[in-house]
DNA sequence: AAATATTACAACCGCTACTAT
DNA sequence: CATAGTAGCGGTTGTAATATT
């Protein structure tokens, strides 16, 4: 812990797995002064961390509407539809699937699915029966579509300007 | 039962986008 | 408008857990 350091700039920071302890120290930082301004968060949490470790390891995992667990059938049509759609473009995806994180989904497309990329068209074909998606799911594809298709190509104008 | 291979996932890195000065 | 600092994204990697021989 302790300054380490001589005049020098860098500090050493901890990497890797982070200890239960550091967890706590940082939700119960975020709970009392929120989830901003992350160099300053991980410093006044006491956690010698970057910035940029602290707000991963808050936005997925320790943020409480974190769903845990394994990605139901239904998550999983509505990750593979999404992924025809819109690509590697795991963030907009995750937004569609409350309380999964984008790096969760990335995980989960790369370990689960890509093999199923193996038998992509049958996959995708299966995806686009309607019969096998819950309404309530359908629903919401469906309306996100358009929005997400409007993002999509706004983007696409963007980069092509 | 041990050795080795495979899988699954948390976390890292570099880059880009966004925001504020 | 330019520039600096921060947040966010997606690819990639290290390794712990699990499966296979």
């Amino acid at each position: 812990m302790a300054p380490t350091n001589d005049g020098s700039a860098k500090k050493v920071m901890n990497k890797g797995a982070w200890t239960e302890e550091e967890d706590k120290k940082l939700s119960q930082y975020i709970e009392i002064h929120g989830a901003k301004r992350w160099t300053a968060v991980a410093v006044k949490a006491g956690l010698n961390r970057c910035g940029k470790s602290c707000r991963l390891r808050w936005l997925n995992y320790l943020r409480p509407d974190i769903k845990r667990g394994n990605i139901s059938d239904a998550e999983e049509d509505l990750i593979l539809r999404l992924h025809k759609l819109l690509g590697n473009r795991w963030s907009l995806i995750a937004g569609r699937l409350p309380g999964r994180t984008d790096n969760e989904i990335k995980n989960y497309w790369n370990s689960h699915l890509s093999k199923k990329i193996n038998h992509k068209e049958k996959a995708l074909e299966v995806t686009t029966s309607k019969e096998t998606m819950p309404e309530k799911l359908l629903d919401i594809v469906q309306g996100d579509i358009e929005d997400v298709k409007e993002i999509g190509n706004s983007k696409a104008n963007f980069d092509a300007n």
